[in-house]
DNA sequence: TGTATTAATGACCCAGAAGTCATTAATAGT
DNA sequence: ACTATTAATGACTTCTGGGTCATTAATACA
């Protein structure tokens, strides 16, 4: 496909082979990532990974065991640190509680919606059941600390009375359910019926803070 | 696996075999959605498929043209009427628009949330980016159907003036994103996180009726 | 500049699975 | 019962793609 027309050097750049131990390992998981996401575990082929990353078959093995190995490294590089930051943030914001969750909001259709974040839920949805190690990896490192700071706020918001304590506050991932909607229909009918993320935003903020009801 | 020991007539019960044709299709369907949805469409092997039906290899072929025949089919015959029950219902629907929505919500996590659904589901997102056909039909048959239901409901309740106008009454996916998000955790994160659908339908309910904040 | 080290290569091997088809045998019709 | 029809079979062919390893050549170091 593309033809690593990075640095045409020479008219005749065919085969200078380079060394190079230390870019080796993140340029293969780039380009498996790519592969996986597009072609899925199973149909990924390692010579279309190795074609990505400029590079011959034989050199995907010297860096990772086989196919299986080099999946795994290529979740696990991804796993963001957003929820790190965030949680920082979290104990050291002055503002309100209500404040806080708007900005946990944006920064899910900000940074969570974004192709990048969307390739990796694909594959632990579709290949997930067949990797348990990535699933639990990815809710340590993911999902439990999202909800760590889903409750943290909740109940900064409960105590100083802005929030309601009841059924949502007892289960408040159903705060971000529209999020984690607008990144499967971004993967899957978006094409076809593209969602305005704004829009469904905006309708995201309102249904948590205003509720569908007649006030 | 399990060696089709169904109805044991003689010791010797090896290959006795039967002319079934009218029954054939259904059952090969049937195998083929198990094994997709285990398997993924690459990895699930045809093979399996025939000894799963109880049958033979080269029989599959009699019946699908190929591994993508069947696959198709196999997703097609699952999508379900549930909706256009629906729709039937809510238009001669005496009551409120929030018992209407109630309703939807149980619905929701009844039978959208069955384990047959999810493997749908599941395939959709894992197999869709390339069955744009099967993502195409789906969106017609399924998520379609639901967002008019959906619509009609929220127009009827901002008629009567049970809703509010705004953003979640332009957007009301929003509404339903708890379900979907139900059904994403069960199909991912449930074996070693589960969820409580119960409580969460009610977490659902409750935010959608009363939203977050202290009135 | 010569040599040792080792990163990189890609032809090759081979397991596994899709798809074929000549053969077998169940059933319908007479 | 006999026979024609065709559903069903599974050994076989073919091809794809994971993984190997002897060979090549880039680089470090003397």
């Amino acid at each position: 496909m593309d033809k690593k027309s990075q640095q045409p050097k020479n008219p005749a750049d065919k085969k200078i082979r380079r060394r190079r131990k230390e870019a080796r390992p993140g340029e293969i998981i780039e380009a498996g990532l790519q592969e996986f996401a597009e072609r899925g575990f199973a149909s990924a082929r390692i010579e279309d990974v190795a074609a990505r990353a400029g590079i011959a078959k034989g050199t995907v093995y010297r860096y990772f065991e086989n196919k299986e190995a080099l999946f795994e490294a290529a979740v696990r590089s991804r796993v963001i640190p957003i929820f790190d930051q965030l949680t920082i943030m979290i104990d050291t914001y002055p503002g309100t509680a209500e404040e806080l969750l708007r900005i946990l909001f944006k920064t899910i259709y900000q940074k969570l919606i974004t192709p990048d974040v969307r390739i990796l839920m694909r594959l632990i949805i579709a290949e997930g059941a067949r990797f348990p190690q990535i699933t639990e990896f990815y809710y340590q490192e993911a999902i439990s600390k999202g909800q760590k700071i889903l409750r943290k706020i909740v109940e900064r918001g409960i105590e100083n009375g802005e929030f309601r304590q009841g059924p949502v506050s007892a289960e408040p991932m159903v705060l971000v359910a529209p999020g984690i909607m607008a990144a499967i229909w971004k993967m899957t009918f978006d094409a076809h019926y593209p969602l305005d993320l704004n829009r469904f935003l905006e309708a995201h903020i309102d249904l948590v803070f205003n509720g569908l009801k007649q006030s």
